[in-house]
DNA sequence: TCTATACATAAAATTGATATTTTGTATAAT
DNA sequence: ATTATACAAAATATCAATTTTATGTATAGA
């Protein structure tokens, strides 16, 4: 039997209208990114009406930001997509993670380090190491100094 | 006349075979990014040959850091042009600031926030903004409740 | 009321052709 | 020894045409 302590009590969801009058966006986004599984709602009344959780909103309004940042829904959908492959344990990206968005990107803040979205590749550049291979190859060259010289080295 | 406690005295400057061996680009990527004034050596022999500080090393890694990240050259110099542009007090961006760079885009951080290299575009999301325009929401709802629904607000 | 559908338009992605930039290799010059 | 130049190949960018996706408007249904 259900507790009325539970989160999900009827005081807590939205409709379809006020998701969109706080969220800013229009009812045929809303609707549209419903039935291509952008973003559904968390609930269904009997009738077949959506009723969104504040976790929805969430959701809905990170889309909105990328969206006004100039990300298409295209590449929203991609980033969901490789997100969750990236961070399985990440059911819904768009509530759960930090995103920063220009036009063409969206970063992914996720436990220290930055990474982008959909691909998932990721850099920082850290001048301490550029120290250290000057270090190293100091060394190197006194050691084998009188062989022939190095070629150029890739990767680090 | 000149102290030998300057920090650019001989022991300090690489030269480009040097440079190339270090940061593991060819010979002929670095002459290019001479000649294209990519990258220019701080000083040169009377001979006209090319001398690096460690400064330019550092910002010869960022471009390689960012040409291993999938950024085309082309691109790289974009960036560097805007950033000069956008943050006129950064002389040379590739060795001052921390910069996330995928296959598209250079993302740069810079004071508390980041922004797109070549666009300058900027946005950070911040979930607790949600909660407060829920909030506000709420109230607004209450008084002009009795009047007609608000249309959708863009912005914010 | 709210949702579903249809049609039109706008926005974005994809493709293919062309031009430009970047790099490698080889060779000449200093 | 190191730099400069010439030529070719590879990688990128640009542009226009086409296709796909996303949204607005209007209308019908529950």
């Amino acid at each position: 039997m259900e507790q009325h302590k539970t989160p999900s009590n009827k005081e807590n969801l939205f409709s379809a209208n006020q998701i969109c009058t706080i969220a800013g966006i229009s009812r045929r986004q809303l609707q549209y990114w419903d039935k291509s599984s952008l973003i559904n709602p968390s609930h269904r009344t009997e009738g077949g009406h959506g009723r969104y959780t504040f976790s929805d909103l969430i959701a809905i309004r990170a889309a909105k930001k990328l969206i006004d940042a100039g990300v298409s829904v295209q590449r929203i959908r991609k980033s969901i997509g490789q997100l969750k492959h990236i961070l399985p344990t990440i059911k819904k990206p768009l509530e759960e993670l930090t995103l920063v968005a220009t036009g063409d990107v969206i970063l992914v803040f996720y436990e220290d380090t930055a990474f982008e979205a959909i691909t998932g590749q990721e850099w920082i550049l850290d001048i301490a190491d550029v120290h250290r291979e000057v270090e190293k190859w100091r060394k190197k060259r006194k050691v084998i100094g009188k062989y022939r010289k190095l070629k150029a080295v890739h990767g680090g």
